[in-house]
DNA sequence: TATTCCATGTAAGACGTTACATGATTGA
DNA sequence: TCAATCATGTAACGTCTTACATGGAATA
């Protein structure tokens, strides 16, 4: 399980609350989607295996958080997870089992489907750009601190994710037009 | 959930045995991935429901088999579900939460298992463009069949998936190399 | 006045993974 | 003779999703 890793990797970081690890995992700048319910869980799970801590934070005008931080143990566990091999994820994609059987809707609605998605993950990319122009708009990556050389190539799959997927849809809608009439 | 839907896509080409189905669905060649146990629960749901029954296919030297099919149920389920929007998958890879704390292990594992990613989508590349080329060596594709076009389409986000894959991987370790020494 | 944001949780159910279970046949 | 293939399932457990629940402060 790779939940429990991704939570330790973010709080090696920087310390988080709940709430704040919540809208990180459920934010389109990031690359592993949970709930909030699963983060509390897991803040639990990880707390009780000494993997992090908290700080009570009293706040004014505001409820009180529970600030996490990582421990030794768990930066020790997070190091020996990385060494371990692991296979790419199984592809689950509704679209793709919606085109596969697609022709036995009509063309119009393929197509729309296709057109819908292809705008979510042209905005996805256009947010994904930014946070490179922002952050790492220089000529020679070698100038990168390694932590900071690990974070861009996450950023970098993420804009090669969406470009593919936004290419894909032109090709689909191109193949599909000639059926629409 | 699009396990019940993807089982109805398959078995609307042609009736599968579980067995099959187990195989198609846990292969590289498919973009839905579920293990015999699934196949076998969602079978008999799909079959309460209506939207499959099957057939006893008696064989010799082996054991019997039961042959499923789509209703006309299904495939009016499964059209309805095509109209339906859907969102995309959310993200969970775990080689990118090792990449993100990659500079708290040694440079050399990481490196290690990039390479090994690496091969992984480059021989799943092979396999689908041998398909390509053995299924789809035409120069134009408006000369196919409507379904033909959508089973294309689904194969060439497929090959589209893992050439991006192997692409990041050489950026990654292109980036990554200085730093092994 | 209604909605969103902050902040944390419980509970139920759906879905996915791993292990256990059987038994004949085919090929190395 | 050992492993793999064909063929179908049960059981237990782990993970994910969705709904329910609370309550003050800020904003529209």
């Amino acid at each position: 399980m790779a939940l429990e890793h991704a939570i330790l990797a973010v709080l090696t970081r920087f310390p988080h609350s709940g709430y704040e690890l919540a809208k990180k995992f459920s934010s389109v700048g990031f690359f592993w989607m949970a709930t909030h319910q699963q983060i509390y869980r897991e803040l639990s799970k990880l707390e009780s295996q000494g993997w992090v801590n908290f700080e009570t934070v009293a706040q004014v005008d505001r409820p009180n958080k529970k600030l996490y931080h990582v421990t030794e143990l768990g930066k020790q566990e997070l190091a020996k997870w990385i060494a371990e091999p692991s296979e790419p994820t199984a592809i689950r994609e509704d679209l793709l089992v919606k085109v596969l059987s697609g022709y036995l809707a009509s063309p119009t609605v393929l197509a729309q489907e296709l057109e819908r998605r292809r705008q979510i993950h042209q905005e996805k990319l256009q947010f994904y750009r930014g946070l490179v122009e922002e952050n790492y708009a220089i000529a020679d990556f070698q100038t990168l601190s390694p932590e900071a050389k690990c974070r861009y190539l996450t950023l970098r799959r993420g804009v090669r994710y969406e470009a593919d997927w936004v290419e894909w849809c032109d090709e689909a809608l191109q193949i599909l037009r000639a059926d629409l009439g």
